[in-house]
DNA sequence: AGCTATTCATAAGA
DNA sequence: TTCTTATGAATAGCT
């Protein structure tokens, strides 16, 4: 319908097709809502790509339309005891499920690089760019949930270095009030000492927060984490 | 679309809409036919007219693309009881049976990259783990596949040659007997034209042999070569 | 993802 | 309903 006529048949190049396959689903699902609204239809449409990847319009409750199918279609054949249709449905359902089961199992396998011996190379392909695109979201996911987790040891380092600041500011209250109350049991020895404890403190603090928490560290310190595979348990927890 | 663009909103002239419903709802199952050739996907079409009527297309049967949408769509809410689960299970095959296609379907979702929301950071990369694994050993069978592919082709095409040059011999052997045989016919200028004719023929001989055996064939398995960075081996020297 | 040249779908009229 | 036809939409091939 553009700048080339073209054959109804299955799109040789994988590209072209999910291009195709993006634009005319579009184009579908809008045809089909236009349908529902100028006729005052229900509409229900259900497309899965090749890839098998889900995707459905419906113009009130998905559910519904398919209820009502239902009962039309199984209006069509018709004329067995009702018993006995009960009992073949369920054993067909029980088979269907079982096929359904194989199947699921099939593609599991397959996606684990496991029983793909006798696939052709499409069929290898697609398992491939099915891999690789699984591969990347969850990639990217995990990602964010890592700079989450990043964020939140961040906070609660800073609540922490509060919390640190206020006790020490409590404790050396504490130690003045001692001072004025004690008698003759402060030296210029306690003092230094304090001092110097108090510094080692806040700087050791400052230094896990700042590797903790820069935002600058977040690439180089996100990256290695993925690569290694290092399980990211939870430190301030 | 047509001599005036329209609104779409419902069509209030109720013959105006039935004829409008005729034309757009075959317009929508040849688009959805289109879809489902082209691009080699699943589609399921439900329309019900406004005064209830029904009308279905499927790219293959409704029965299933429903049942693989259900299943989809189940998965969606979960969380139930234990306890009610395990007795379902213990119960009923039929709910063991769906709670393992829903389960087998959760972990296909999973690794394509849906539904990974809600999961946590260690899960991400057991997902991630079994995607890489996976990923490289399809990667490494595609590659042994092409391999092979490429070498059974350069062993068709070798065969290819061999049966040419032999039917070349044969042309070029009856084209001698026939000088032989023929009497006092033989000139300077036949054998000028012979010889030209023969070479013609051994031309087209070469050029229909290597289009049949597989320059077709050898370009599209040339191309996935070089995406991987194969080593390209030349099939016809 | 955008951009056109084309082909397609279709609203209105017969 | 069906056919015709002028027009708006959809989209195939490129970038």
């Amino acid at each position: 319908m553009a700048r080339e006529k073209i054959k109804i048949r299955k799109i040789d190049n994988a590209t072209a097709r999910q291009v195709t396959f993006s634009k005319r689903r579009k184009g579908l699902f809008k045809k089909a809502q236009e349908l529902a609204i100028l006729c005052d239809a229900e509409v229900g449409l259900i497309i899965f790509s090749s890839t098998g990847k889900p995707f459905q319009f419906s113009s009130s409750s998905m559910k519904e339309i398919i209820e009502k199918h239902s009962l039309h279609s199984k209006n069509i054949p018709r004329g067995d005891q009702p018993s006995l249709v009960l009992q073949l449905d369920n054993s067909d359902d029980g088979a269907r499920l079982n096929k359904q089961a194989a199947e699921l199992t099939i593609q599991l396998r397959n996606l684990r690089g496991e029983d793909i011996e006798n696939l052709d190379i499409e069929q290898l392909q697609k398992i491939e760019s099915t891999l690789e695109s699984g591969l990347s979201r969850v990639l990217e996911k995990k990602e964010q949930k890592i700079v989450e987790q990043i964020n939140d040891l961040q906070q609660k380092g800073m609540k922490l270095i509060e919390e640190n600041a206020r006790l020490r500011n409590q404790i050396s209250k504490l130690h003045v009030d001692t001072t004025w109350e004690s008698v003759a049991r402060t030296t210029d020895q306690d003092n230094t000492e304090n001092a110097v404890i108090e510094d080692g403190q806040s700087s050791e603090c400052v230094s896990n927060i700042s590797h903790l928490g820069g935002s600058q560290d977040l690439n180089e310190s996100a990256d290695p984490c993925l690569k290694l595979g290092l399980p990211f348990s939870s430190i301030w927890k």
